[in-house]
DNA sequence: ACTTTATATTTCTAATTGGTTATATAGCTA
DNA sequence: TAGCTATATAACCAATTAGAAATATAAAGT
């Protein structure tokens, strides 16, 4: 239903996936450590889910979340072809120097 | 006010940033090419804009709007981490993994 | 069976947002 | 100056959303 741009746009949710990088950790642990409500904790969790972002997995009454870091890949590729921009110093002022004869292949800043 | 990543949640948004890869274009241009109303457009360079993404040039009545990759990095530098995860296979299963012993470093799929 | 623990779901609310229509602004042209 | 072109802004609306509080579910412990 959402996208990873969508679900990333949120910063808890950003935060959640920080902490997972860690290992797996269960609900009232990152409810603990986001400081949000645990229902907030649970929704966003959802949502990470529905993404394909994180997984669960049941141990007794906990649910142990996992980070599943696929379709980040998603956003990376669509970043690619700017990657190559600001890696080159281009931004702005540089970008009518590329259509321009062609001496100095040297970075503005 | 709002940060690249909230930005970029909206797909007309990525969309807008993606037909200006090739170089600077008329808000008109944009509002051909992208297929929403004048005002909708204007709305969605002045996000852009105000997270420095964009760049607008005046040319008599026209405003021609050029890209600004800069800011994409903050998304790129988050990303980095998990970028590593993902190239190396890494997803859920393999994930504990990484706890055993270690033998094999083979990939699982 | 009852209670506790851990989590999900429901309901509700306030705020945000993408879009439209209408209007303002400003440069150009006749 | 009047009118046209290009764009921005304002006003409004419907839909979405993050969060809180309340409730449901379910596994464990007693």
């Amino acid at each position: 239903m959402a996208n990873a741009f969508e679900v990333l746009a949120e910063p808890r949710r950003r935060q959640i996936l920080d902490l997972l990088r860690g290992g797996e950790l269960p609900v009232g642990e990152l409810v603990h450590r986001v400081g949000l409500t645990q229902p907030a904790v649970s929704k966003h969790l959802r949502v990470l889910r529905e993404a394909g972002l994180v997984e669960v997995r049941q141990d007794a009454q906990r649910r142990l979340y996992r980070l599943r870091p696929g379709p980040l890949a998603e956003i990376d590729s669509w970043l690619a072809p700017y990657r190559l921009l600001w890696e080159q110093g281009f931004d702005s002022l540089a970008q009518h120097l590329s259509t321009m004869p062609d001496e100095q292949t040297g970075a503005e800043q």
